[in-house]
DNA sequence: TTAATTTCTTGTCATTTGACAAGTGATCGT
DNA sequence: ACGATCACTTGTCAAATGACAAGAAATTAA
């Protein structure tokens, strides 16, 4: 039960007091998953938020034709949250899935609410963990807009080169907006990694 | 220096009583600005949040070939923020511009934090503004991965059609991720609106 | 270990989209 | 009202990407 690395996710966002900090993580519980397990499924409202310690997990929809579209891939340490589900309390079209073994934080929206209203700091951590993820998502949407699939995979790569030791191509691709044969080509053409 | 349209939009998105939002409102101020004006400028810090009254406005960016790719639009009523410039007090990548003549509210930095930190409701409001917009990004960045752009056009136009006739083509074409002359086709081979 | 399944690559061909250029019509500022 | 600029369309051709299928390689389960 060693909250260190959930601990130091909060002193690394926002300056912040250990004992406020301390405060906030004291109804968070862990637990464990093995590799390709749901931990949010289609259709669920949420009532947890989750902070993914260790691995590699992924969020996806599946469109008309059933197929998966990959929609976020998230890389330890970071929060796992569907907002829509948890925030507004309805159900979810996303389905959340680890890739590697997993293990989480969690608390539930009760707790959240009551941290949200009482305690300033975390509200202020809050609001600043939705403005990052709302950038990350903007910046991802731009480069969806304009710039083409192999840029998009060089851009990956850089930021995170460590996804591709631990996620399936098909997944990243389907992520970047392309087939798994495009991606495939475009790594053939480039010198891979 | 009539609220209504700006408290009714509280009211619209969440349950909350009518005192509280003009003690919210009470500190916005009105102007309004020509069409094709810059309300945010690239690289300024922002100090306001606006709310839009009436008209039609966009944000663009603009690329390493200095084309300008439109990030996001913004059709009366709703909130027009550039949260990380805003909430991060750092400088912003986008220009947000005027379309069409905008009339607007702001408020500054220092009375959101107030209102933010002193009315519950208001922090639930804020938060669901987030959730809101963040959602909306998600479902147009998991388009753009996913459809082609004639479907992208189609939903466009399905979900906004009065932006066809307030919104220069070519920066919708940018909006959906393409070309002006690639859009002028799509248009051509459906029966256009 | 072996068989089954999944992932990745590659081939062929079609479709989508972009680049560039030209022309037309609309809009804007003086 | 004028010329200048801007928005939109269209043509031609090239590049990027998808669809589908087959096979190789890797992983998984019994």
């Amino acid at each position: 039960m060693n909250k260190s690395v959930l601990n130091n996710y909060f002193h690394s966002l926002f300056p912040i007091e250990k004992e406020i900090v301390v405060q906030i993580t004291e109804k968070f519980t862990s637990f464990k998953l093995h590799k390709n397990t749901v931990l949010i499924d289609k259709n669920e409202i949420s009532s947890k938020t989750y902070f993914l310690e260790e691995g590699y997990m992924r969020s996806y929809i599946l469109n008309e034709d059933n197929e998966e579209v990959t929609t976020n891939i998230y890389v330890a340490p970071c929060f796992v949250n569907d907002f829509l589900s948890f925030f507004k309390q309805q159900p979810t079209r996303e389905i959340y899935q680890t890739i590697t073994a997993c293990s989480f934080w969690e608390t539930s929206l009760e707790n959240v609410q009551s941290n949200f209203h009482n305690i300033p700091e975390f509200r202020e951590f809050s609001r600043l963990l939705f403005v990052i993820n709302y950038h990350k998502l903007k910046d991802r949407t731009i480069e969806m807009a304009s710039q083409k699939a192999e840029t998009r995979y060089l851009n990956l790569l850089e930021q995170n080169p460590n996804v591709f030791q631990h996620i399936p191509l098909k997944v990243i691709a389907s992520y970047l907006g392309i087939t798994d044969s495009s991606l495939s080509r475009i790594r053939k053409d480039i010198g891979k990694y």
